[in-house]
DNA sequence: TATTGTTATACTCTATAACTATA
DNA sequence: TATAGTTATAGAGTATAACAATA
């Protein structure tokens, strides 16, 4: 069944994998961005709002909702930069470090069965090529070979 | 920058290149998984609405409305099952094919920007990993580690 | 009664654009 | 003027549930 297309399997199985991970975090109250910002803070203890844009590949506004659903429920913090007012650095709060604590299990269990045929070496492997595929478009929109002719459907 | 959950960054990189594979289809008139439909159907000439169900991990009401669209543009064709008219057959059609074609080529150089930064030997390595990855929870909800204590929220 | 496909609907996610404040 | 953050809003995507036809 690896009858697909590289690009069409990543994209499904990353879809697949944040609806089990919006599953396994709805536990917590939690979406699956909020987890990835409060393991992200659990580990840095605060973070430019900046940062966490280039991070997350999320839009600015969309941090923004997820930033106040986590700072409802007191899990982080935002302050102002001193050095540059504009600029927010979100921090975490014990609270907030029980709750990564927890997303942290939510996600090794998703991760324990969605791997589970993996092996360790594997599963790292996994990772590394993961991690150097290019999430932003390098070259200009439109700079690659166009639609063959007479393909254009309608 | 590996400092990240294996699920979240399959997760986010699924997304992005979800992201990519839409814009490079629009040019077609496409959505992602209209190209994937007809990347299948341009294999196997003709599949059963139950295989694609499986093959694409999509809901039954959202496989109507993207099989709705392509009829619409006439790439495909939907018969009933002579066997068990129940069950309908989709077929693609001599304009799918071409479709299908520009379908690939777009398809190809979002691959080729997202995957520079390996060889192909490690790209079919990605492809082999990730054809192993489950793909539908195996075991039950609520079956792995709950929540430790004290961890949720509010 | 169970299965296949369909429709209608509600819900979530995301992106766009306009606005405020700081620089 | 340009940047950081925010808000409001519209658009697309997806899932849920009720329905029709066939087995």
């Amino acid at each position: 069944m690896t009858a697909d297309r590289l690009g069409f399997l990543l994209a499904r199985h990353g879809q697949t994998m944040k609806l089990r991970l919006r599953e396994a975090l709805s536990v917590c109250g939690l979406g699956p961005r909020h987890g990835a910002i409060l393991l992200r803070l659990a580990q840095a203890g605060s973070i430019s709002q900046q940062a966490l844009l280039e991070a997350l590949t999320v839009d600015a506004s969309t941090l923004v909702a997820i930033l106040n659903d986590l700072e409802r429920d007191a899990l982080t913090e935002r302050r102002r930069d001193p050095t540059d007012r504009r600029r927010h650095i979100v921090e975490i709060t014990p609270e907030g470090r029980s709750a990564a604590c927890a997303v942290e299990h939510a996600v090794a269990d998703v991760e324990r069965e969605a791997f589970a045929d993996l092996d360790a070496e594997e599963i790292a492997q996994l990772h590394t090529l993961l991690a150097r595929v290019h999430v932003r478009p390098t070259t200009e929109p439109g700079a690659g070979t166009e639609c063959a002719p007479g393909c254009a459907p309608e």
